[in-house]
DNA sequence: GGTACTTATGCTCATATGTAGCATAAGCCG
DNA sequence: CGGCTTATGCTACATATGAGCATAAGTACC
């Protein structure tokens, strides 16, 4: 191998047969951390699977470093939460790496984060457990209306925007109207870090304290912190999944092999945070032909019986799918 | 700093006060690299910007390794693209990030690629130079109608179809289908990446037989090839690119300051590879509030003179926007 | 057994959005 | 001045989306 360094920060690497590796050199020591958001439906809705991070510390996402037998990056997801969760994960997917340094010193580090769908929320797993998602988000479910929450949310946000000088104050606005809406109007429900960003900056969620050696203390109206940036990640995989399900049969990755078209709305809102036309949403999955009818009717609806359906994966095609 | 360890994977270090620090082992000794795919137009049309990688090398995106300077991964492709290709960037937004093992043995490499758009193609910059884009995707190119490539690699395709095994057979087809559409209807431009993936998997794209120890020759259907596996990283841009102008104000990070309705229709085209319909083009601009007129007319149209506009970045808000 | 209630299912309508075509305007060139 | 070019504006049509209502077919309760 003859190291010839022609581009600045490369070195080509002459193999045996004449051709050219390009290679970086090595920049400093960073560690590569892989994060999984894994997320499933159980009866009280969504969840996400978290790890303990010891007695009294806050709750974590599966993860752990890359290593060298992981062939890929996405084997390396999936090793890390079945052995630390014992959940073997199915569709999985990239979602972001993050890397900036945290405080001069500290060692950098670069976390890649990606999201997982899994069928159920099986639970009683040794340091591990299915939490309920919003309950990291509650400003964000918004199935019952806005949530009280949103209010307290407005009111802090507007103080940090009034308390800024006159330049800060007007993009300041700009930014809170962009993602939380007007008064409940235009409420984009695919904004979610943009505006889990936004409370971080203002210091309305309890990480922002706490990353500046401030104790954490928990607060009802931006929900329950997570170690490190994990809700920063958290965040992420959920725009991304409420974008997702528009143009892309990811809803089924959740769902069981039968199911009524009401349980796939359910999923949906659940998602996506939001009500749906109950008419529409049933016309919308009948038109596409992601799903056909098994036959079979469940009688477990309280009123009349509705027909099951199972999802037709030999359809992977393209199609747009689901809801808003 | 006391180690407790409880979680596979990750020590918990506690700090001086009394909250607690998670961080995952160090894995193995990897590097981590930044890359950039960076796109500008010119006269002759959409460029990227490549840096060659020594005399017979390939061409190689700009690219180095993340530095203990670097305070955010942007930050680090922003001062390597600079260094690299003397070229300052405007709009950046990260890509994916791409990490398998590539041949046992060789050291892991984690490289994180960007997506950067910049005003204008200026050239004569040493180690550096703008190349055309499709030089690199002549099948992703449809303005003038279906590419004559395309029927070259739709054959070639094909046959390693038809040379696997019986269930081979089946699903390959579908993924090409998938991928190319048939017979010329259905093609979706925004596939840029899975086009590229196959093509790689049938051993249609130069990279493929280099990547397995043979040499690189040329291929006029499949377009010309890049370093290690920067081709793959441009249609994962050209994709994103693709896919963003529909509902994001990316365009006018191309643009100059002044332009025409047409000039902008031009360049919509260019990255989506097909053509539009101008007055309907004309009608969606319009009314979508980012642009405004300027006062002022250009008369180089060769016809009867078009209106000039300018982009409004105030209403950054989110408005979809433009094309196809 | 009937009545009220529940949920499923099917249909209609108004309105947006997207697609395609054509007519006219206003410059240039011979 | 007539023929070319490109810009610009408008209209007809198809399709998608959003919201409401009527009916069907079960269960729970009296």
């Amino acid at each position: 191998m003859s190291e010839t360094g022609d581009l600045i920060g490369m070195s080509t690497a002459e193999r045996g047969d004449g051709t050219i590796e390009l290679q970086p050199h090595q920049g400093q020591t960073v560690g590569v951390g892989l994060n999984a958001v894994v997320v499933a439906f159980d009866d009280a809705g969504p969840r996400v699977l978290l790890a303990n991070s010891g007695e009294e510390g806050t709750p974590a996402l599966p993860s752990g470093p890359l290593e060298a037998e992981h062939r890929t990056l996405e084997t390396g997801v999936r090793s890390w939460v079945e052995r630390q969760t014992g959940q073997p994960l199915g569709f999985v997917e990239q979602l972001y790496t993050f890397g900036d340094k945290s405080r001069p010193g500290t060692r950098r580090f670069v976390s890649i984060a990606y999201l997982a769908l899994v069928r159920g929320a099986a639970d009683e797993r040794p340091a591990a457990g299915w939490a309920d998602l919003y309950a990291h988000f509650p400003y964000e479910d918004w199935r019952e209306g806005a949530p009280e929450s949103v209010a307290h949310v407005r009111q802090g946000l507007q103080d940090w925007a009034d308390a800024g000088g006159l330049n800060f104050r007007r993009s300041r606005r700009a930014r809170i109207v962009s993602a939380f809406g007007e008064d409940g109007e235009r409420w984009n429900e695919e904004r979610v870090l943009e505006r889990y960003e936004l409370l971080y900056e203002a210091g309305l969620v309890c990480e922002a304290e706490r990353d500046r050696g401030g104790t954490v203390r928990e607060r009802a109206d931006t929900g329950a912190p997570l170690a490190l940036d994990h809700r920063r990640m958290l965040a992420t995989a959920i725009g991304r999944l409420r974008a997702k399900i528009k143009y892309r049969p990811v809803l089924f990755e959740l769902m069981p092999d039968e199911f009524t078209l009401f349980d796939l709305q359910r999923i949906a809102e659940a998602l996506s945070g939001v009500r749906l036309h109950k008419p529409n949403f049933r016309r919308l999955m009948e038109s596409q032909g992601l799903i056909e009818e098994t036959g079979r009717l469940s009688t477990q609806t309280g009123g009349r019986p509705a027909k099951l359906f199972r999802y037709r994966p030999e359809i992977t095609m393209e199609r747009p799918a689901t809801t808003v």
